[in-house]
RNA sequence: GGGCGCGUAGCUCAAUUGGUUAGAGUACCGGACUGUCGAUCCGGAUGUUGCGGGUUCGAGUCCCGUCGCGCUCGCCA
C-alpha cells in the first residue's frame, strides 16, 4: 500500500521495520500507552496501521522535549521525529525485541516532539476489554480505534471493492437509485418522509431499489450493480437492523443460472481475496421442498447433519393422541442425546413452545426400544422408528407432532440449537448451498389473501404461468418461482429472483394477490409502464453485506460491522437520533405531533 | 406488542437472610525510578447504587412503575 507523506509524518506507526536502521523518521498517533522511569520514558504510538515504540531519552531529546514527554497521557495526538534502531539488549545480553508487535524489533529514539491535541481521561481506552455495548455505542469514535473494529472496517471496505472491481470486470456499471421514494404496499413497513413541497405527502425510503433496477433494464442498461442502503421498519435482531447495505445487481437477457453464475464467481473472489480461500464451484443447489422437509428451514446449515425424518405414517398407527391426531409428525435423532438430563429436555420443551408448538416430546434409545419421555406410548412402534431414523443407542429422539409450518419451524430450530450446545463438530467451516424453487406465493390466513412469498415481481417457473389464473390454496401454492438465495452456514447470503418482464404476466400476479387494476396503476404505475414498453428478460440478486462482513470476521453481531450502528429501539446513541425537531420543521412539513399522554420520567 | 436478562466509582465487577461509614481491580491525581512493553514502588482522591414511588426501625438488596441496553417470539414481500 501507498502511504501519502505529508508533514506530520513520513511513515506509519505499522511500517517500520529493521531494515529502516538508521532511517530519520516521523511518525505521528495517538499515545496507545505511556511508561514513565523517570529518565527513560517509552510511549507506545498507535495508528491505523499498528504500534512503533518510541523511547525518549533525556540524552538524546533534551530536556524540554523530556519533560513534554513525562506529560503525554493516553490518546493524545502527537507527531515524533526521531531515528529507526535496532531495540537491542540489556545488560545481561537478552534481547529487547517484542515479539507482540509486528515493529517490535526497533524502536524510535526520539529528537522532537509536537502535542497536536490533547484529551481528558477518556470514558474507556481502546485497549479496555469488556466494555459495555452501551458504553461502546456512545462514544463510539473512541471504540472504532480500536485494533479490530478497524480491521473490520477494513475488510467491509475490501469485500465492497472486490465486488465492485470484479463485477466492473463483467460488465456492470454503478447507478445510484433515489434515496426518496414512492411508499410501496407490499413488504415491511416504511420509513416515511414528508414533502415540504406537497403538503400531506410523504416519500418512503427504499426497502431496495427493485423497481429501479428493473426500469434500468428497461432503459437497456444490460448490467447493473449498487452498493445501496436500504430500509425497513421493522424490529432488529442480532444480525439486523433497520437501516442495512445490500450489493444489489440485476442483468439482462438472462436466466437463472445465468445470474447464479456470475454470484458464484463473485463469492469465488471475495472468498480468495478476504479470507485466501478456494471456494469449490459450483455450489450445490437445493429445492426449497428438500431443504424443507429435510431441515425444516429455507435456509440450512449445511454444516452439520441432524436431519429431519419424517415418521407421520408410523405414528398414525399409534394410540397415542398427540401423534395419531397430528398433520405431521417429524423427528430429529439428537447423537449422544441420552446423556440429557430429564431437566434439560423438560427445558427444550419450553423452548419449542416460544416457536408455536404445544411441546416437544422426547424419548432414548436404550438396547431395546425406547426408554423414558414418551417411550410408553411409541414403544410398540420403536422398530419402526428406529430402522427410518438409523438412530442409535444412547441417542434421543425428538419429536415434533402439529401442523408442517410448525414441526419444520420448531425442529429446524432444535437442531440448530442442538448442534450450539452440545458443540456438534461442523463438517466445515463454510458450507454454501443455492435454494431454489421457492413457492412464489403464500396464503395468508389472516388477511385471506395471497402473498408472494419473495416479492411480487418474481416470475414464476415457466411451465407454471397457467395456475396463475386459479384462487385455489392448493394450486396457487404449487406454482414454484424462479427465485433462489444462497445460504451460508444457515445464514441467507443473497436472495434474488427472475423478473417478470412481461406486463400480461405482472397484471396476472397483482390480481392474484389482490391488488385492482386501479391500485396497481396507483402504486406500480411506472413500472407496469416500463415493462409495457419493451422490457428484455431480466433478473437479478442482492447480497446483505452486513451478514458478509459478519461471517468473514466471525461475528454475530451486526453492531460490529457498521461504523455507527443502531440500538434496538432505532437510537443512534452517539449522536442521539431519533430526536425532536423545531416548530419551524414542523411547520414547514405541515406535521403536527400528536402524543398519547405520558408520564413525566426524568431522563436516565 | 409479548417473554427473558441486565443497570453499583471514568471502566469492569463485588457487597451473606434486608443490617455499621457501599468495597476490589483498573483508569485517574501526586511522588520515586534510565530498558520498559499489563512497567514497578509509595501515597491520594473517586458514588444521585439508571430514575420515581412503596414496604420496613432500616433498601444496592423486596414490591410497583418508568427509562435505557441486550437476547428472543411476533414482525422483517
Amino acid at each position: 500500500m501507498q502511504h501519502v507523506q505529508t508533514k506530520f509524518r513520513s511513515h506509519t506507526c505499522g511500517q517500520l521495520r529493521s531494515g529502516d536502521i538508521p532511517r530519520k523518521v516521523q511518525l505521528a498517533g495517538w499515545v496507545d500507552s505511556y511508561r514513565d522511569h523517570g529518565g527513560l520514558v517509552f510511549i507506545d504510538l498507535r495508528d491505523r496501521e499498528g504500534v512503533t515504540q518510541v523511547v525518549f531519552d533525556p540524552d538524546s531529546c533534551g530536556k524540554d522535549v523530556h519533560d513534554i514527554a513525562r506529560s503525554l497521557r493516553t490518546e493524545w495526538v502527537i507527531s515524533v521525529e526521531g531515528e529507526v534502531e535496532d531495540r537491542g539488549a540489556d545488560d545481561k545480553g537478552r534481547s529487547l525485541h517484542n515479539a507482540k508487535l509486528a515493529t517490535g524489533d526497533i524502536e524510535i529514539r526520539a529528537r522532537a516532539i509536537t502535542v497536536l491535541s490533547q484529551s481528558p481521561t477518556p470514558p474507556f481506552l481502546p485497549s479496555d476489554e469488556g466494555v459495555s455495548e452501551e458504553r461502546r455505542l456512545k462514544y463510539r469514535f473512541i471504540d472504532l480505534r480500536r485494533p479490530d473494529m478497524l480491521e473490520t472496517l477494513r475488510v467491509r471496505y475490501q469485500l465492497t471493492r472486490i465486488m465492485r472491481d470484479f463485477l466492473g470486470s463483467q460488465g456492470f456499471w454503478e447507478i445510484e437509485t433515489p434515496m426518496l421514494t414512492k411508499s410501496t404496499p407490499e413488504g415491511a413497513r416504511d420509513f416515511i418522509v414528508p414533502s415540504r413541497h406537497q403538503p400531506g405527502n410523504f416519500y418512503a425510503l427504499p426497502q431496495s431499489p427493485q423497481l429501479f433496477k428493473q426500469l434500468l433494464m428497461v432503459s437497456g442498461c444490460d448490467k447493473y450493480m449498487q452498493i445501496v442502503r436500504c430500509f425497513r421498519d421493522e424490529d432488529p435482531r442480532a444480525d439486523r437492523q433497520a437501516e442495512f447495505t445490500q450489493l444489489d445487481l440485476e442483468m439482462s437477457f438472462v436466466d437463472r443460472e445465468d445470474v447464479i453464475g456470475v454470484v458464484e464467481k463473485l463469492t469465488a473472489e471475495i472468498w480468495k481475496g478476504i479470507l485466501g480461500k478456494e471456494v469449490s464451484l459450483p455450489i450445490p443447489h437445493i429445492t426449497y421442498d428438500v431443504a424443507m422437509d429435510t431441515y425444516g428451514s429455507d435456509r440450512p446449515d449445511l454444516r452439520f447433519d441432524m436431519q429431519l425424518h419424517n415418521i407421520t405414517d408410523i405414528a398414525h398407527t399409534t394410540d397415542f393422541g398427540v401423534f395419531k391426531s397430528a398433520p405431521m409428525v417429524k423427528c430429529i435423532v439428537v447423537p449422544d442425546g441420552s446423556k440429557m438430563t430429564r431437566a434439560q429436555t423438560d427445558g427444550l420443551a419450553e423452548w419449542a413452545k416460544t416457536f408455536g408448538a404445544k411441546g416437544l416430546a422426547v424419548t432414548k434409545v436404550a438396547a431395546t426400544g425406547f426408554d423414558t419421555g414418551v417411550a410408553k406410548f411409541i414403544n410398540p412402534v420403536a422398530a419402526q422408528i428406529i430402522e427410518r431414523t438409523g438412530a442409535k443407542e444412547g441417542d434421543l429422539l425428538a419429536f415434533a407432532a402439529d401442523k408442517p409450518k410448525v414441526v419444520h419451524k420448531v425442529l429446524g430450530e432444535l437442531r440448530l440449537k442442538l448442534a450450539r450446545d452440545l458443540n456438534i463438530k461442523p463438517k466445515a467451516d463454510f458450507a454454501f448451498v443455492w435454494v431454489i424453487d421457492f413457492p412464489a406465493f403464500e396464503y395468508d390466513a389472516e388477511e385471506k389473501r395471497f402473498v408472494a412469498l419473495h416479492h411480487p415481481f418474481t416470475a414464476p417457473k415457466d411451465d407454471e404461468l397457467h395456475k396463475l389464473d386459479s384462487r385455489e390454496v392448493d394450486v396457487v401454492e404449487s406454482i414454484k418461482a424462479k427465485a433462489y438465495d444462497l445460504v451460508l452456514n444457515g445464514s441467507e447470503v443473497a436472495g434474488g429472483s427472475i423478473r417478470i418482464h412481461r406486463m400480461d404476466i405482472q397484471s396476472k400476479v397483482f390480481s392474484l394477490l389482490g391488488i385492482d387494476v386501479e391500485a396497481q396503476r396507483a402504486k406500480f404505475g411506472f413500472l407496469l409502464d416500463g415493462l409495457q414498453f419493451g422490457a428484455p428478460p431480466h433478473g437479478g440478486i442482492a447480497f446483505g453485506v452486513d451478514r458478509w462482513v459478519m461471517l468473514l470476521r466471525g461475528t454475530d453481531n451486526i453492531r460490529d460491522v457498521i461504523a455507527f450502528p443502531k440500538t434496538q429501539s432505532g437510537a443512534d446513541l452517539m449522536c442521539g437520533a431519533p430526536s425532536s425537531i423545531d416548530d419551524r420543521q414542523l411547520r414547514d412539513t405541515h406535521i403536527r405531533v400528536n402524543l398519547p399522554p405520558k408520564v413525566e420520567t426524568p431522563k436516565a
